[in-house]
RNA sequence: GUCCCCGUAGCUCAGUUGGAUAGAGCGGUGGUUUCCUAAACCGCAGGUCGCAAGUUCGAAUCUUGCCGGGGACACCA
C-alpha cells in the first residue's frame, strides 16, 4: 500500500518543479469516496509552479503532465485534486505478499526495539470493589499495552494498588469496633467497603472517630504488628477476588506492588527533594512549591500530622521505576480528574532532575444514570455497579443466543465467555478515551432479544465477521497459497478488503503513538463492514481454482488481521460462534 | 472565581491532525437467504457541525469571546 503511495509520490515529484517526493508522499490524501480513486493530490500548495493558477486548473495541467506510474490503472482530476486510480491486482499483490510473508506477525513494528516502557493502569483501592468505572482503566490500559508491545517495546504492565493511605487508618479502626471474621469471609471486599461507609457517616456525628483514625494509620506507617497484620489480611482477601475478575477480562499485570511497597522509600524521595532545596513547610504541612513553574497549588508530601500522602509514594514509585526496570517512558491511565495531581507530579519529578518522559493518559468520568439523571459513580452513595455483575450478565445474554446451538455445554461456555466479555470490552474501548461516558448496559450489549442477536458496532460484531472467515476456511481445508493471481480480485468487494487490510500496520502505530486504542477499534468496525459486504456480494469458495485460491489468500489476511486487531485490544477471536 | 475536558442526525459516536457533496451504528421505514455462519447485507428518511466574530484560497477541525454539560482547585486516592 506504502510502495503504491511512493510511487504516486514519485510521479508526481517528477512533474511539479522544487517538490520534494517525501513532501509529494506527505501531501497525498486518501479520497472520502473509493469511488473517487485510491489516492488524491490537492493542487492547493504547488499552485506557484504552474503560474498560481487556480487549482483545478492546476489539477488539469498537473494531471497531463505526470506519468502513469506502473501500478495505476488511470489518472482523473476532479476540481482541485489529481486522483490516482490504483491497479486492483497490484494494490492486492502489495498488500497480500506482504501479510502472507509476515503471517501472524502482520501489523507489528519494531519502533520500540531495545526499549522498555512502565505502564501503570487499572490500579484500583483494595478495600473496595471493583466497579464498572474501573473498566476504563483497565480495558484502555491493556489496550494500550499490548498496541507498545506490538510496536516491539517491552512493556511492563503495573497495577498500582491503593493499598495504604488514610483511609486504612479508618479501616482499621472500624474493623476493630465492628469487625467480624465470618462476615468478611462471606461478602469478601463488600464488607470492607461497608465498613469504610458506616465509619464515614458515624465520623459526622462524633468528631472523635476522626481521631482514632488517625491514631490507627499512624500505628500502621510505624510498623506495629497487629495493625499490619489486619492490614495484610485484608490486602489478601481484595487482590483474591480482583484477581478473579481480572482472569474474566483476560488481563494480567507484571507487577502488582501498590502504594505500600514504596512506603519505605518515601524518605529517600524527600531527602533528594531536600538536597535540591524543593521541599518547605506550609501551613503545617511540608510541599513541594511549585508556584515558580506554573502551577498554583503546592504538592504534598506530608499531612501536617506527619501522616504520609500519595504523591509522595507517586514520586517514590517514578524513581524506582526508572532504576529498576530502566524505563524511562512512564505510562499512567488514570482518570482526568486526577490531571492536575500528575501534572504536579510530572513538574516536581523533572525539579528532581529525573531522567523520565511521564505521560498521563486521561480518560474520561463513567457516570451512570438513574431516573435520567447522571450521578457520578461513587462508592458511598451506594451507586456503584459491580464489574463482575456486568461481565456475568453479558455472558448469560450470549448464553440465551447459543442455547440451541449443537455444542456441548464447555464449549456454549466457552464462547458465552469470549462474546459477551468482548461485548463489554469493545463499549470501552471504540470511544475516543477523554470523553464521559454514560454507564448504560442496554446500549453496552446492544442485544435484540427477539432476534437473540447483538447488532451493530459491537465487539460480537467483530468476532462474527471472524468467525465467519474461519469458518470459510475451515471448509476450505487446504493451505493458503501465497503465490496467486493477483489480477482475479479485480471487483470492488474485493479492493475493498485488500484497501483495508493494507491499513493495518499504520494504524497499529497510530493507535500506539497516541495512546488510542479507539483508533484500532475503529479501524476494524471498517475491515468487517468491508469483509461483510464481500462475503454477501462475492463467492469465495467457487468452480475456479485460481479465483478461489486468490480469494482465499484476501480472507485468510482479513481473519489475520480481525484477529491480531481483537488480540490488540484483548478481545478474544473465537473460530466458531 | 481560576484552570482543564466535552458539545456533530431523535439517541450513541466517527471525521484521515485545515481540504472534495460532513460519515457510521441504534431507533424509524422498505428490501435481501436454492450458495462459504442473516449476530449479516442493501435502499430511504433524518444536519444552522452549541452560538458569534476572526485567521485562511478553504474551518466540524485553528484563535478569541459567549452559552450549555462535566471535572479539578493543600493535608483523600
Amino acid at each position: 500500500m506504502n510502495e503504491l503511495r511512493k510511487d504516486v509520490a514519485a510521479s508526481i515529484a517528477a512533474a511539479v518543479p522544487g517538490l520534494e517526493p517525501a513532501e509529494a508522499y506527505r501531501q497525498i490524501e486518501t479520497p472520502p469516496d473509493p469511488a473517487m480513486g485510491d489516492f488524491a493530490f490537492p493542487c492547493f500548495q504547488v499552485r506557484a509552479q504552474f503560474g498560481n493558477a487556480a487549482p483545478p486548473a492546476v489539477a488539469t495541467q498537473l494531471a497531463a503532465k505526470v506519468a502513469k506510474p506502473a501500478c495505476i490503472l488511470r489518472i482523473e482530476t476532479k476540481g482541485p485534486y489529481v486522483n490516482f486510480f490504483a491497479d486492483p491486482g497490484v494494490l492486492a499483490k502489495s498488500v497480500l505478499s506482504a501479510a502472507f510473508a509476515a503471517g501472524e506477525g502482520y501489523g507489528r513494528n519494531e519502533t520500540g526495539k531495545g526499549q522498555t516502557v512502565v505502564i501503570d493502569f487499572s490500579s484500583p483501592n483494595i478495600a473496595k470493589p471493583l466497579g464498572i468505572a474501573h473498566l476504563r482503566s483497565t480495558v484502555i490500559g491493556n489496550g494500550i499495552r499490548r498496541l507498545w508491545q506490538a510496536c516491539g517495546y517491552t512493556v511492563i504492565g503495573v497495577n498500582h494498588l491503593g493499598d495504604w493511605g488514610t483511609s486504612f487508618g479508618k479501616l482499621l479502626s472500624a474493623w476493630k469496633k465492628w469487625g467480624n471474621e465470618a462476615e468478611l469471609r462471606a461478602k469478601g471486599v463488600e464488607f470492607l467497603k461497608d465498613l469504610l461507609v458506616r465509619y464515614t457517616e458515624e465520623t459526622k456525628k462524633d468528631p472523635a472517630y476522626q481521631q482514632e483514625a488517625r491514631d490507627w494509620f499512624r500505628k500502621l506507617e510505624t510498623g506495629d504488628a497487629e495493625a499490619k497484620a489486619i492490614w495484610q489480611h485484608f490486602r489478601d482477601i481484595s487482590l483474591a477476588e480482583f484477581k478473579r475478575v481480572y482472569t474474566l477480562l483476560g488481563v494480567d499485570f507484571d507487577s502488582w506492588s501498590g502504594e505500600s511497597f514504596y512506603v519505605d522509600q518515601m524518605d529517600a524521595a524527600i531527602a533528594q527533594l531536600e538536597s535540591k532545596g524543593l521541599a518547605s513547610e506550609s501551613e503545617g504541612a511540608y510541599v513541594v512549591d511549585l508556584s515558580a513553574h506554573g502551577i498554583k497549588e503546592p504538592f504534598l508530601l506530608r499531612k501536617a500530622d506527619d501522616a504520609s500522602l500519595y504523591g509522595t509514594r507517586d514520586l517514590a514509585a517514578i524513581l524506582y521505576r526508572r532504576k529498576h526496570y530502566g524505563a524511562k517512558k512512564l505510562i499512567y491511565v488514570v482518570a482526568q480528574d486526577q490531571k492536575l495531581h500528575f501534572k504536579q507530579l510530572f513538574m516536581v519529578a523533572k525539579l528532581l532532575g529525573a531522567d523520565v518522559e511521564p505521560v498521563h493518559v486521561e480518560f474520561g468520568l463513567m457516570r451512570i444514570v438513574r431516573d435520567g439523571q447522571r450521578e457520578k459513580m461513587a462508592t458511598r452513595a451506594g451507586t456503584i455497579v459491580l464489574l463482575a455483575d456486568v461481565i456475568q450478565e453479558a455472558v448469560d445474554r450470549v448464553h440465551e443466543i447459543v442455547a440451541d446451538r449443537e455444542w456441548d455445554a464447555a464449549k456454549k461456555d466457552r464462547i458465552a465467555h469470549a462474546v459477551g466479555i468482548g461485548a463489554v470490552i469493545f463499549n470501552d474501548l471504540s470511544r475516543t478515551r477523554t470523553k464521559d461516558i454514560d454507564f448504560n448496559l442496554q446500549q453496552m450489549l446492544d442485544f435484540d432479544p427477539e432476534t437473540k442477536a447483538f447488532k451493530g458496532e459491537t465487539g460480537p460484531y467483530l468476532q462474527y465477521t471472524h468467525a465467519r472467515l474461519s469458518s470459510a476456511l475451515r471448509k476450505y481445508g487446504k493451505p493458503v497459497a501465497g503465490d496467486v493471481n493477483f489480477a482475479l480480485l479485480a471487483t470492488d468487494d474485493d479492493k475493498g478488503v485488500a484497501r483495508q487490510v493494507g491499513r493495518f500496520p499504520q494504524i497499529v502505530l497510530d493507535a500506539a503513538t497516541r495512546y488510542e486504542p479507539s483508533i484500532l477499534s475503529r479501524f476494524l468496525i471498517d475491515l468487517a463492514g468491508e469483509v461483510n459486504r464481500f462475503w454477501k456480494q462475492q463467492r469465495i469458495l467457487g468452480d475456479d481454482a485460481a479465483l478461489t485460491a486468490a480469494r482465499v489468500l484476501l480472507v485468510a489476511s482479513a481473519r489475520q488481521v480481525l484477529k491480531s486487531g481483537l488480540t490488540m485490544l484483548g478481545i478474544e477471536a473465537p473460530e466458531e460462534m
